[in-house]
RNA sequence: GCUGGGUUCGUAUAACGGUUAGUACUCAAGAUUCUCAAUCUUGCAAUGGGAGUUCGAUUCUCCCACCCAGUACCA
């Protein structure tokens, strides 16, 4: 039965800051499920903490995954960007923000409070946190669960007609689920496994709070998944303790039976030292940790692939490849393949720490994959912010020359500008180990003979004569790019041209003899 | 602390009882070239520890160690 129905994930982000790029791998994993699978792939917002919100972080979640290439089929309109607020036939469980579904939540909690499978709670939390700290000295962890709650305050423990008039004057309540006591919840991860919890561990965690009449993510979470048809959570490792949680809930809702399947996914962990990858290990660590740039409110920029030069195809391998895996020795996977080789049977359990050097070889690779054509579309901005002009045709031919060299196009700039400009300094350390009278008087003479007759012929000048290559080539190369280091001669004429060519020997007589 | 999860070269991972434990990134050396880069070749380098099960354990079981997560009226 369940395995009929039409596969339905969803990627529930909370808009507390932007997504950072384990974020984008869940979503990514998500993404890949349904689509290998002919399903729908969903974006819920899930902004029930009224106190975290942050203003932007929902477009920049959006934007993020729309640079990366994952489209949602439900719950934002990609032609405006936008969550969907107003049903229709493609978007038929809107809205899809939980902060607009507010009013649907309360029935739910109260559904569970009559079915014995919850009760109203009237603890302050000075009064948890007193009872914590006397559970802490006394070397104990506290747990409201069927251990405590005969001695707190709750609808379990107070009369009937108190409870009534305190759930009518007061705004300080919460309904709380009603842990069973001694039972052994036997779950199922597709990842993980057979994993099974004592509920005695487990405490009586708040569904809806009425102080803001708002549900905590775990009610509003399978509510919505049950309304939505949700049929794979696939979520980060640190969900994994509320799934005996959450199991019990779909229980004493009585869905049972179109219970989504469990995946629970590795962390993504910061490349040195230990623990997850946080907002700050990028700039400590010199790579960025979000797809996009990202502006904190304090005015502090955190990098983004996007703006540091990374294709988004990249990007999108690199994170494909951190915590799962082929099968196959295949490391290069478009968005294409990578719907078609996905399986969750090879995600891997253990977190995996991102490796930066491997995520600029992704970039490599992808960059000479690219078309000159579209390299030189990305290069030609850059070359207009040094105030270069230059034919689209001839950007095009260096693009080819010198994308082999380069990570990032970014790079371009400093590994090619002498192929547009002439060089305006020396490099010392090279003119001290070329530019010597017995080099630079045969690099003169070659130098005309380029001029007039083209390198070819001036090659083999030098072969007969028995001359050293090397060092009039490079006196040549000197004069033509500044350093030591940089195309063969024959490209660079052939690219500068040869008037240029000689107006570059004369500058490199004016400058160092 | 408690509960849960995890543990193969520095990193990502392959090998789902039988392999000289493979591949990629990084690093080193060599080849090549007029230099640099690229490319090619070679090399360095791993099953956390201990018991068991088995003819045979990276693989299965148990114990220990270590790492991670959760332990909120946050998600």
């Amino acid at each position: 039965m369940a395995d009929e129905r039409r596969t339905r994930v969803r990627f529930a982000p909370s808009p507390t800051g932007p997504l950072h790029m384990g974020g984008v791998r869940t979503a990514l994993y998500n993404y890949l499920y349904a689509k290998k699978r002919g399903g729908d792939f969903i974006i819920r917002i899930e902004d029930t903490d009224s106190q975290r919100f942050v203003p932007g972080a929902e477009a920049y979640i959006i934007e993020a995954l729309a640079w990366c290439g994952i489209i949602p089929d439900e719950g934002v309109d990609m032609a405006t960007g936008k969550v969907v607020e107003e049903a229709s036939a493609k978007h038929p469980h809107a809205p899809y923000r939980q902060s607009q579904r507010r009013g649907l939540y309360r029935a739910y909690a109260e559904q569970l409070v009559n079915a014995g499978w919850a009760y109203y709670a009237f603890d302050s939390s000075e009064e948890l946190n007193a009872a914590r700290t006397a559970a802490e000295a006394e070397g104990r962890t506290f747990i409201y669960n069927a251990s405590t709650r005969g001695q707190l305050r709750n609808s379990l423990t107070i009369p009937e007609t108190e409870v009534k008039n305190m759930l009518d004057t007061r705004t300080d309540w919460t309904i709380r689920f009603r842990m069973p006591e001694g039972r052994i919840v036997a779950m199922d991860d597709m990842i993980r496994g057979h994993v099974e919890v004592n509920t005695d561990t487990l405490d009586d965690k708040v569904l809806w709070k009425r102080a803001d009449e708002l549900p905590t993510y775990h009610l509003a979470n399978i509510v919505d998944d049950h309304l939505m048809e949700i049929t794979e959570v696939i979520r980060g490792e640190e969900w994994l303790p509320s799934l005996p949680l959450h199991y019990l809930l779909y229980e004493a809702f009585g869905w049972t039976d179109t219970m989504p399947r469990f995946a629970h996914l590795p962390l993504l962990l910061k490349p040195v030292g230990n623990g997850k990858l946080s907002k700050r290990d990028g700039d400590k660590m010199g790579f960025p940790v979000f797809p996009l740039n990202w502006k904190n409110s304090e005015g502090e920029t955190y990098h983004g692939y996007r703006e540091d030069g990374y294709f988004p195809d990249a990007f999108v391998n690199l994170l494909a490849m951190l915590g799962w895996n082929p099968g196959t020795e295949q490391e290069i996977f478009s968005m294409e393949q990578l719907i078609e080789a996905f399986s969750v049977e090879h995600v891997s359990k253990s977190g995996a720490k991102f490796n930066p050097d491997k995520a600029k070889w992704y970039n490599k690779e992808y960059l000479r994959m690219k078309s000159d054509e579209q390299l030189a579309t990305l290069f030609e901005p850059i070359l207009a912010s040094h105030d270069v002009r230059a034919d689209h045709d001839y950007v095009v031919k260096v693009c080819g020359l010198i994308k082999e060299r380069a990570t990032f196009v970014a790079d371009f700039w400093d590994i090619a500008s002498y192929l547009f400009v002439a060089p305006a300094s020396y490099n010392e350390k090279d003119v001290a180990k070329f530019w010597k009278e017995e080099n630079y008087t045969l690099a003169f003479e070659i130098a005309d003979i380029i001029a007039g007759k083209g390198v070819e012929a001036a090659e083999e000048q030098i072969r007969e004569r028995q001359w050293p290559m090397g060092k009039i080539m490079n006196c040549i190369r000197l004069a033509l790019v500044g350093s030591s280091s940089g195309l063969g001669i024959a490209d660079i004429v052939s690219l500068i041209g040869v008037g240029e060519f000689s107006k570059r020997i004369e500058n490199i007589k004016k400058a160092l003899l």
